[in-house]
DNA sequence: TGCTTTCCGTTCAACGTTGAACTATTTATC
DNA sequence: GATAAATAGTTCAACGTTGAACGGAAAGCA
């Protein structure tokens, strides 16, 4: 049991909803909630997956090492991932705990400070993927690929408006 | 000054970035990725705009009810908002002290409470509809509404068949 | 050189969310 | 009717996030 889907209702953005006789909301409003709906569900969904009581955002540092391939700083990470400083301080004391990632003072900068992935980091993030892959299959399978690539771009344009906007604000 | 664009990383879904050499995500991994930074830069920038100390959850459920046009029970918006039971308790706590919400027992079913929006709210609703009116507009601009009319249906998808999965595994 | 500005990382309070535990009420079933 | 199962709403601890305030360190500039 889940959402009115019976009832047609599953609130719009920042809420939802969809009853037959009420005025829909504009469709950039819509967009915008379904996003906010998808990211909630993938993100719990993906979360149970996780091995090591990763979450997501630990994941996702994780996975950008593993992809990075080198050393980064706390607040790069912070940038990367559109989150604040202290949010990425956060996670990181969380994954240093777990021992899959190392800080070092970076000699340098002294206000900087290097974070890298370990090898147990590095084995935690493949098991993260090997569990998430079937997962990732099924749903391959009930999306194709072709409306992947439809989607993408718009939202890529859409995140890079909001980045703009953001920073015109601030 | 925003995410790592000048170096071409933005983190991947759960995490991003997207450096040259490295391997790219899975269109589908990646199509996560980019909708839960647009969700989180989204409801940030939205919640700045909102009056009366609204958050994206409560204005939510005001504009739901502002459409629905008649009252609800709390597990039912739980439901239509995909959000736990308890989330919602404290979503319609914080409505509630601010007089923008209506709470009285249901005399059908004491297990139910019934929940509407008072005229207050339906006034901070339409506040907040027109204080995020620009910003929209702004946004329809930047983002031409044939674009929105082809990723939408593929979001739509998305979402149907995460739901469907989560009921699946619960 | 000395002062100001910018950047870095941390801490803290306030929120929203989940998930589990619990009580109360209603519905199903024998 | 009595018991079991399902539904409703609350509470609570644990997280992640924001936004603001700080203290330390490096650049920029006079």
């Amino acid at each position: 049991m889940t959402s009115d889907r019976t009832e047609g209702a599953t609130a719009t953005a920042g809420g939802r909803q969809a009853a037959s006789g009420a005025p829909a909301d504009p469709p950039h409003f819509a967009l915008l909630n379904e996003i906010g709906i998808i990211d909630q569900l993938a993100s719990r969904l993906f979360e149970r997956l996780l091995p090591d009581g990763l979450t997501v955002p630990q994941f996702g540092v994780l996975n950008h090492f593993a992809r990075l391939g080198r050393p980064s700083s706390p607040s790069r990470l912070a940038r990367n991932f559109q989150v604040t400083k202290g949010a990425m301080t956060n996670t990181l004391h969380h994954l240093e705990r777990k021992g899959f990632v190392a800080v070092r003072p970076n000699a340098e900068d002294a206000r900087q400070k290097l974070v890298d992935i370990t090898p147990a980091g590095r084995a935690a993030r493949d098991r993260a993927v090997a569990a998430a892959a079937p997962a990732l299959a099924r749903l391959a399978t009930a999306i194709p690929e072709r409306d992947v690539g439809r989607a993408l771009p718009v939202l890529a344009a859409l995140r890079a408006y909001l980045d703009r906007e953001r920073d015109a604000y601030e």
